[in-house]
DNA sequence: CTAGTTGCAAAGAGTTTGCATGGCG
DNA sequence: CGCCATGCAAACTCTTTGCAACTAG
């Protein structure tokens, strides 16, 4: 299954890079780059979002509250020893680098069964912003 | 607002408390109720559901592969100083006491900026079950 | 009797799919 | 030129809403 090189393609994807630290909804994403010019059908986001979904370059959730996915980009290969945290008011995904939680995980995994991936563990709470609200 | 005590809404606590450790989608608790010869209309267990997570009874989360929403009795009293985690791959929610956490929550706290509420830590990982799928 | 509740059907929102056209290699 | 990708619109799924009939207090 070859891929093409398309124009819609980069600019989905330098759209993630530009904006490594926001998470968006794919109607977020249609708007933005239509505004810049850049018209991409939904069908085409959403085909493009699932693709990047399943290569690892983007991370997609749904915050609990909103009923919408959302999605932000995964860092590639600088995800490695990051913890992330998760805010589930507003979707945001922290990424922190912390020896500390190495302990926390293997706790977790020692005394309570709860397998977790040591190289993506994630943490849900609220975000400092949303807590202020 | 008053509430009266309607027929369905015993019937909707019922099935939660009976099945307090399994989650559900609102068309599986439709269709398990729809069996037992208790059939609610859509709309019903909808708004019921709503009232329900809103009152603090059940607890709604989404799988971030799913898009549906699931739905699991959140134990009433019983969940003040659990932490809970929450398998992504399944949307279960597993309830653990446990001391150790307490530290990593403050530490989460200082070190991060990252605000949790100390009532509701959660988690989220991986489950033994999906892990060996 | 009054106000909250139910159930049906229709409306909405987000996402997916079918199919003809267009573009990469 | 062959095959994947795109875009539009229609189809789908889950959820919400409008409204008349119903029921608890």
């Amino acid at each position: 299954m070859p891929e093409y090189n398309t124009k819609q393609r980069e600019v989905l994807l330098k759209f993630f890079t530009d904006n490594a630290n926001e998470h968006f909804t794919a109607a977020e994403i249609e708007l933005a780059l239509a505004q810049k010019g850049e018209k991409l059908g939904k069908a085409t986001v959403y085909r493009r979002l699932e693709r990047l979904v399943e290569d690892g370059v983007v991370r997609r959730f749904v915050s609990d509250d909103a009923k919408v996915s959302c999605y932000q980009y995964a860092g590639g290969e600088a995800c490695k020893n990051h913890y992330h945290l998760k805010c589930l008011r507003c979707g945001e995904l922290l990424h922190v680098e912390c020896d500390y939680l190495d302990e926390m995980s293997s706790h977790v995994l020692e005394h309570h069964g709860f397998t977790v991936d040591t190289h993506k563990i994630t943490i849900c709470g609220v975000c400092e912003k949303c807590r202020e609200a």
